[in-house]
Order: C-alpha cells, then structure tokens, then sequence
DNA sequence: TGTGAAACTCACGGCCG
DNA sequence: CGGCCGTGAGTTTCACA
C-alpha cells in the first residue's frame, strides 16, 4: 500500500480522463476509444485502483437537490499551538463539514461547510466557536459559482462521505 | 433551467447513497440491497438524472498520483465593480483553477487552485495578478487535509511531465 | 409505479502470442 | 503486456398488472 511513485502512460491517462468523464462506461466502450482491448482496459484500471491512483467511483450529485443551499468556507484561528488533531476530530463530527485541512497564513485550518441555510451554517458556526481551542473565525459564504461542473462545485458527497468500491 | 422542486422518498435516497458510495455498483446489486428490482432502480435512476438530481459519475483521483501536488485557495479583490463574467472567463481558461466562486466578505472571488508545486503555484498566482482587473489577492496555501476521503479531485490534462519522481 | 421475461451487451478469468 | 474467447452476470426494453 501507499505506493507514491506510480508512472502513468498516455494509455492509463486516456483511460482515466474517460473515467473522470463518466465513471459507468464500459471497458468495452473505452477500449475502442483509446485502440485498447476491453480486457486490458481493465487490467489498468485494477492496477491503477491498486496503486490509489483511483480512489473510488462516486456520483455527482447536486447539492441543492438534497436540501444542501449554503455553502462556506470558515478560516480557524486556534489558541496557542495548533492542534490539528483535536481540530481534525471535530471536524469529523459534524457531518456539515465537508473538508478540513491546515493552512499557511493567519488562519490554523480552513474549513468547508455545507448547510441546508443560513440558520443552520449559524449554528454549526456557533458550536465550531464554541470549542476551547477557537479563539477565532472567519466566514465566507458563496454566492455563485462560476465554474458550472466543477469537482467540488457539487462533486463532494453529501455529508458522511463514505467511500468503498466493490 | 432546472427544477428545483423535485421530491426524493426513502428509497429514492437509498439508491443516491448506493451510488455516491459507488458510482460503478449494478442495479441489481443496489436493487436486493433496498428491496426494488433492478428495473425499477434503473428507472428511477433514469428520473434523477433527468431532474438533475444526479449530474454524473465520475472518478476520484488521487491528485497527487497526476503530479498536482500543490492546492491553493486564492481571494481575488477586484477592481471597481466586480466582474464575475470577466473572472468567470479567466478562471476557464486556467486548467489549474479548479473552481470559482463569488464570495461574501471583503474579497469579491474566492479560487481553489491546483499545482504541481510551488513554483508552477507562483506562476499561476502571477498571471491572475496580472488581469486589469484584479486590484489585490490574498492566497492560502493548503498544508494537510484532515479529512481523509475528502472528494476534492481534480482531474483533467496533468501538467507539464511531471510524474513518477523519487 | 413495480414486476417479469427476452435479447443484447458486458465483465471476468484463462490461455496464448 | 496485449489479444482472443467462453461463460456467467448485468443491462435494457418490452408488455402486463
């Protein structure tokens, strides 16, 4: 596992842009794409799954459609030292927030929160807060998007992520 | 352009779940799991796709197995009246903006950017600063991510042969 | 709407160049 | 590695309840 070095020829890439494209096209299909045999198709992608080049399959759902309408990003300024640990488990407790990770910058960590509305981002926001090691936050709530089909435009999962291929 | 009123029962849900989780999972598969033959699933499936509820399947990569091994979150001040639609069309023509968004708070746009590294990052940075436009940004660079799983994939042309080092 | 059956297509493993 | 082939499973469409 954890392999870093992985070498991709135009082939695997091909494949993996028809992928990306739509993730339920057959081997078959690809293959006549690409001039490649559906059955090495898909002995590059098991390798590529394999090496985690490919991660997972998911679907792209729009997140509005499932109640989700405000979306915003919350920059995290911690007490004293950092602690990404006790940030990172928080995190995973609220199923409102859709990534975390550590910053450079003023801010310790930056978050993406999606909400149903204002009123709940509100009250994510006040628990987030209300955490020990907060000493402060700072908000910015989306608009518009301007780049209509972008991965994470709708492309995360609905909260809970959950990943696993068959 | 889309619906916005469309309505998802229980099963509706379960089906979203099955496929978000795995985008490549049959209909038979998902229809014994929830109780539903494998053309009703199919169906229903169909309706989604149609409302828009599902947009489409797509492949989660590993960004750093395609040689972007920098993320950046970039607000973009503008000068005198913001200019979406200028932005908007900049930010197309950039394969490393993966997206874009209009923003509350002081900044007018806010750009989620992916690199190979450093460098490519500032060269990036430096033609965006250079639009008529753009009066100030303020970038934030992504250190770790604390929620492993975290779909943000992005995935199109790698840049310049970077690949398979160390 | 959900079910059942039909034909078509695909995935998957084994074997060979 | 890639191509070929056979079997079993999945997909898709249809008519029917």
């Amino acid at each position: 596992m954890a392999h870093q070095p992985v070498s991709l020829d135009p082939l695997d890439r091909k494949i993996l842009a028809a992928l990306v494209a739509n993730a339920r096209r057959s081997f078959v299909e690809i293959g006549q794409e690409i001039g490649l045999s559906p059955a090495a198709v898909k002995r590059r992608v098991d390798r590529m799954r394999e090496s985690e080049v490919i991660t997972g399959f998911t679907t792209v759902v729009r997140p509005s459609a499932l109640g989700w309408r405000t979306e915003a990003y919350v920059e995290v300024f911690c007490e004293g030292a950092a602690p990404p640990r006790r940030l990172a488990e928080v995190a995973r407790t609220y199923p409102e927030v859709v990534a975390a990770m550590t910053v450079t910058g003023g801010a310790d960590a930056l978050l993406h929160i999606r909400a149903a509305d204002i009123e709940h981002f509100e009250e994510v926001l006040e628990r987030i807060r209300a955490e020990d090691f907060v000493r402060r936050t700072n908000s910015v709530i989306v608009l518009t998007h301007l780049l209509p089909g972008s991965p994470d435009a709708g492309a995360s999962a609905p909260p809970r992520g959950a990943e696993g291929v068959s």
